[in-house]
DNA sequence: TATATTTACGTAACCAGTTACGTAATTATT
DNA sequence: AATAATTACGTAACTGGTTACGTAAATATA
């Protein structure tokens, strides 16, 4: 089976349960070898129970776990069997409290030279082995604890995607993305206002010939997000980074970030200390953004769109 | 959940388990994310025929290292979705050949970037790790295929019964066991002749004031195994072994061969050069063992017992 | 004190695999 | 050519877990 061999490290789940599955496969048959009345999936909750006195249901599925309908069905035959005992709490009547009978506490005697074995055979190839799989799944786990796999790969394919994406000057071909894209978004939360209308369908006029600078970012040779940096009249600030909007079906790629950071560049290039924008605190992901890109709150601005209720600035270290 | 810490390498299958699944359960969520519309567990199967044209069933099992039912359900899964055809081997009637449809290729074509991804999350968490887990459940299943949990355990087992089994000299308290066990084999496979009785019941006269010897195996303070060494009066041989038994509820424990040892260094002890012994083939068992202890087979030689068909001798080397 | 929320736990249904078994086709043997 | 053994595969039942959901008890809140 040189399955693994060409799949290789995608197929990591499948290979630990088949390792795991030819474990127990054994594990059943070692119970049966030193005369153990205990199933192997008992195990769990047995040893919890031997280890202390009385425990409910959902103390042990904690403990080992596992769910708790599971430890429910576990306790229930291995009462059929006389290993436990079952109790109500006298305090809390919710609670099932279980506890190890006499034939229970007397497994858990004959278990114990049955631990030993077992622990110096499995220690035995864990020492015999250049990579220790016990640690290294103490490991494993604990990098899944700090970011889950799911996380892991939606930062690969973020990354990988954001090569893909071009940031690519504006070209009179992209005229129609950069007016529909931003309509998309005003009209899904605010209104169309004038100054919107005249900046959209005439870029090269109000903001090209001004001074000013659109950029695109094309993925896959479609345009997927638009970003422009308009010439200001102000004694503070030389240019405003306005218009920036990604197409939906291309979120994730990072690409919001990418035209920040070309836009910012753009800026430097053209000589700008200081950029300015304008916003609303509704668009979340928006002001998240620019936080990141490294925009600070300032106040005291005054806009000629109403539906701005924040404003930041970027200072420009050379 | 220092379950794991308490209970320790014991429990490594159900931990292997526990973190199979917690992978799995992301593995739904990153098809998702890759809009690849596969479940996980038909991964392996899909694999496969995305490597090769077509294949049956049991092909594909035997790659994939499941059962041939796991791979018919999935297969059944993946035609109802329209991922894969079947139809019948023209050569052979009983072979349903799989192959991917168009559709199926398509999806070929977009999990390619997938693999990408967790190909490079997975193994830049492998990098992380200082215990390579990959690496280990290769080593791991490497071992486990040299000598399975099972075995490993046995000889754990023996090794630490064959510690509390003591061999002591023959005391006239034995003399009860002694004669029982040897009866209870003979019995078994032959029936009692004169030379037995008398050497049986009275053992102090006939073995021991002849100048031979007897050891008793002891464990937990109950006789479990006996072997006598017996003057002989033969120009080749100082000393017969004989009346080897170990009582069968005490078997797996090595102690025919830690009795065999004893009475080879109390004959070497007693100054003999070789030591002799007689039995029957059908006793495989009792034969190997003496191979093991080094006995070869010797002929030419007359026995006072019917059911010997065998002679073997052993060189003491001092 | 009445009501809403949380907690403990059991039952039911599901899931992804297995083993057991039956049937039909093929291959080997007499 | 007839018969036996093997192989390919499907169906059914089982296994060891899960999630979903309902009920009753306990606790928090108005």
């Amino acid at each position: 089976m040189n399955f693994f061999d060409n799949v290789g490290v995608m197929a990591i789940g499948t290979r630990l349960r088949m390792l795991s599955e030819k474990m127990s496969e054994d594990a059943a048959r070692i119970y049966e070898m030193y005369e153990v009345d205990l199933k192997p999936k008992w195990f769990p909750v047995f040893y919890v129970l031997s280890q202390s006195k009385e425990k409910s249901i959902t103390a042990i599925a904690n403990e080992i776990g596992h769910s708790h309908p599971s430890v429910s069905k576990i306790v229930r035959e291995m009462v059929r069997e006389g290993i436990l005992s079952e109790k109500k709490d006298t305090a809390d009547g919710r609670k099932n409290n279980v506890i190890l009978t006499t034939k229970g506490k007397k497994i858990a005697d004959q278990i114990l030279e049955q631990y030993r074995d077992v622990a110096h055979a499995v220690q035995a190839m864990l020492d015999q082995s250049r990579h220790n799989m016990w640690q290294a799944i103490e490991e494993f786990e604990f990098l899944l604890e700090q970011k889950s796999l799911l996380e892991r790969v939606k930062e690969e394919k973020k990354q990988r995607e954001a090569e893909k994406v071009q940031i690519v000057s504006f070209d009179p071909k992209y005229q129609a993305f950069f007016k529909r894209i931003n309509e998309e978004w005003i009209n899904a939360y605010f209104v169309m206002e004038e100054t919107d209308r005249t900046s959209l369908e005439n870029p090269k006029e109000y903001i090209l010939d001004k001074g000013g600078d659109i950029l695109v970012a094309v993925y896959e040779g479609e345009p997927v997000g638009v970003c422009a940096l308009i010439k200001m009249d102000d004694p503070e600030y030389d240019y405003e980074l306005a218009k920036m909007a990604v197409s939906p079906k291309a979120k994730g790629k990072g690409i919001g970030w990418l035209l920040g950071k070309a836009i910012e560049d753009r800026a430097r290039v053209l000589g700008a200390k200081k950029i300015y924008l304008e916003s609303n605190t509704i668009l979340k992901p928006a002001i998240n953004l620019y936080q990141k890109l490294g925009f600070k709150k300032v106040i005291g601005h005054t806009t000629p769109y109403k539906r701005c209720n924040i404003q930041m600035e970027l200072e420009l270290k050379p």
